[in-house]
This record gives structure tokens, C-alpha cells and sequence, in this order.
DNA sequence: ATGGAGTTGATACGTTCGTATCCCAATGGA
DNA sequence: TCCATTGGGATACGAACGTATCAACTCCAT
């Protein structure tokens, strides 16, 4: 590696800090996530889900995050291999968490509930309607728009290999249909139709109200009713 | 407004220059762009479009932008109040311009084509299937997620005086509908599913054979099949 | 011709960003 | 005891950003 042309210029105070930063340099203290972060990691994680949902995900630098996360901006450094890589990872975490806790919440109703109410539950997870689910649905929108025109990200949409929309095909099959309905092209634009509804909420545009009654009048048309 | 703390420190060349700073300091060649811009101005706007578009609304920076308009930075800086402005007045201009595309591109097929057409082109504006839909979308997608965190572009979004979801509605009910058919709630799903199906369009995530699948079935189920 | 108004060129300022580097403290095995 | 590794503090660097300012240019009425 060349002198370098960024930073501090390096003058060693000695041989010892010398070598160790040449060493140092060589094989940097790179530490890739891949499955699960270490409690310092989570804090910075997290910390970057809070900025993003409150004040997007442009103002996630690498000082406001380091802030945000009550440490110094030198360990946000330190954990990651840059901010670019943060991002990913946040981003990954996110989803597997969403994943995970949508698992958790749903397999709760699964016994002594109808279909009905399962199939609602399972599309009231992409709607904004804790704390919980409103900040992650504002950070995956930033996400979202950022994947756009960045390939890193974009991978960690598309990767998805547990497809919502077949969950919810299986779940209309299950319940029963009314007529001759295909039950993939209504989980279709159920899935994208609640996605979309659930933006709109996010910008006051639609009461919570206005969602629920929509919802409720496609669940009857799709569903047979009971009694 | 005091010696300023920013930018080139006064020394003047002569009286003439000092008393013409002072008047432009005083009322500064703002251009509040109301309903029509200047030539230059929309050129400035269009270059702002594609760079959103192409690279994220990030990546619109003031020097990128006078790049991609083909003029310097100082024009820029000139023919508006702030960046901020420039960003707003894109966004509400892109707004109108979609709104007079599509009143333009539905207007031509009003005559002599059944209602099912008419529904369908009004729900594909809001589809990329082609590069001026598409660029649109991408541009609307940006400053979407952007205005979760910035009120002003917030309110040029929500202020809209007509929703897409009456005119749907209309158009389901002026066609006929088959059996009990509640068409304001039928266009709420239909609008929000094809929002949130553009945004998988826009991602790959599906291909444009499925979307038309999903939106062709969704029209015969809500519209009387004429023979 | 003179000069004012509108527009553009050139340049600089102050801030913030990501990151590189030097340094030190604590820890733990040899 | 010694020393390498890990974790973090402090600071600095170069780039980019938004913007402010002076100077110069083009019209055009006087």
C-alpha cells in the first residue's frame, strides 16, 4: 500500500508503531456480520434504523450514528468495514428481524383462530400500525429508494426467498374461497395493494380507519363467509 | 444583513460595484417559480428529473446538476432561491406535467373505446411501461421517501385537490358493475396494488407479463364482461 | 455614449463527510 | 515477565457541498 494520500501523515513515534501500523494496514480489523452482530454492533444497527425512520437516511452519518449510539465515532470505525457495508448490514438485520418477529406474532394466532384472522394478521404486518412497524416501514422505504440506484442493496431485496405473496396464496387456498377466484392473483394485489395502502398511511394521506375498512371489505369479498 | 460570515470577503473595486452588491444584497434576483418557469428554468428542472432518476436524489447536487443542464453552477445558483426551492419546484412541476400527460393520453381514447380501456390506461399512468412512466416513477419514488423527513416536499403530495381514487371509482361505476360491488373501495385496492406493483416492476422483482396478469384479472372480476 | 438592470463567470468560504492514521489501555497466553 | 491482540480515543486529511461575493458581460432606453 502507497503512502497514502488521505488522513494523517504518518509520523511513527517509533520502530514498535511502525510495524503495527504496517500491519495493521495489511489485513485491517475487518469485521463482516454475516448472521449474527455482536451486542456492539446491534447498538450501532439500531442506531441506524432510529435515524433513518426519524430523519432519513441521509442524515445517518457516520458522526450521528456514533451519537445516536452513545459511542465514539472511532468504534462505529471499528466494527465496520466502511459505512457503505453498515448500511448493507442494518439493512439485512432489518429484514431478518422483520421476518422473524412477523413469524413469532403470526404462529401466536395460529391456533383456535380462523383463517380469516391469520390472513389479516399476516397482511397487517406491512402496515404501519406500532412504533414498531412504523419505523421499520420507514426505513425500508428510505431502503427501498436508495436500492434504486445502488446494486448492494437492491441484492438484499431480491434475494428474498421466502416470497410474501405465496404465503398469502396459500393462506386464501386454506380458508376457502367464494366463487372461482384465483387465489395467486388476489394475494397479488392484496400484497401489493396493502404495501401501497400502508405508504399512504405513512403520509396521513389515509386514516387507519379508511385502511381497515378497505381491508375488511376485500377479506369478506375473498373469503366465504361463515355463519 | 451584516459583512457576511461566508463566502468571498468584500473588497470592492469601486463605489459603483459596493453600492451594487448593497442593492443586490437587499432584495436578492429571487425567482419564485409559481405556475410556468423560464426556459432556463426548466431546462435546470429536467436536468434535476434525470439525475434523481438515474442516480438517486442524493446525487442532485448543485455542480451536477448545472453539469447535466449543460450550464454553469452560478446559473443555478442564480435562477433559483436555494437548492431546497429548486427540489421543491422540481417536484411540484413533475407533479403537473404527469397530470397533463395522462388527462392528455386518456383524453385521446375517450372517444370510441369502451370503459374497461379507459380504466385500465388511467391505472397503467401510474405502471413504467415505457421511459418517460418509468423516469417519473423513479423521480415520485425519491422524493417520496424524502418527504417523510421534509415537510415542504410532504405538503406537495398530500395538497393534491384530486385524488386518482375518485376518478377510479367513477370510471368503475360509469362501467357497470357485475354483482354488489362497492366500486369506491374497489378503487382504493386497485389504486394502491398498482402503485405498490410499479414499485416491483421498477425492482425486477416482477416481470411485466405478471403485473398485466394480475391487473387483467382484477378487471374482468370487477367489470361486466360484455360478450 | 452612458448607465442601469438582468445574467453569467470565477472564485472563495465555512462546514460536513468518510476515512486514515497515531496512540494508548486492557486483556490474556507463553 | 513479556508481548501480541483487541478495542477505542484523538486528530487530521482531502473531497464535496451549499452558498456568498466580486467582476464582467449583454441588452436597451435614454
Amino acid at each position: 500500500m502507497r503512502p497514502a494520500s488521505r488522513g494523517r501523515r504518518p509520523v511513527y513515534c517509533s520502530r514498535a508503531c511502525q510495524a503495527r501500523a504496517y500491519r495493521s494496514r495489511k489485513n485491517p480489523p475487518v469485521s463482516v456480520v454475516v448472521d449474527e452482530p455482536t451486542a456492539r454492533q446491534r447498538l450501532i444497527v439500531e442506531a441506524v434504523w432510529r435515524i433513518a425512520a426519524e430523519r432519513g437516511l441521509d442524515m445517518a452519518t457516520v458522526r450521528e450514528i456514533a451519537v445516536e449510539a452513545g459511542v465514539s465515532a472511532r468504534v462505529v470505525q471499528y466494527h465496520f468495514k466502511g459505512k457503505h457495508d453498515l448500511l448493507v448490514i442494518a439493512l439485512r438485520l432489518l429484514h431478518r428481524d422483520n421476518e422473524r418477529r412477523a413469524r413469532d406474532r403470526i404462529a401466536a394466532l395460529r391456533d383456535a383462530s380462523n383463517p380469516r384472522v391469520l390472513l389479516r394478521a399476516t397482511l397487517e404486518e406491512l402496515l404501519p400500525l406500532d412504533d414498531q412497524r412504523r419505523t421499520s416501514l420507514r426505513v425500508m422505504t428510505a431502503y427501498y429508494t436508495r436500492s434504486l440506484t445502488d446494486p448492494a442493496l437492491a441484492s438484499v431485496f431480491l434475494h428474498d426467498e421466502s416470497p410474501l405473496e405465496d404465503m398469502v396464496t396459500a393462506l386464501i387456498s386454506a380458508a376457502g374461497t367464494r366463487r372461482s377466484i384465483d387465489a395467486a392473483r388476489e394475494a397479488d394485489l392484496l400484497v401489493a395493494g396493502v404495501t401501497g395502502l400502508g405508504l399512504d398511511l405513512l403520509h396521513q394521506r389515509r386514516t387507519r380507519a379508511d385502511v381497515r375498512r378497505t381491508l375488511d371489505y376485500h377479506l369478506d369479498r375473498i373469503l366465504q363467509t361463515q355463519p
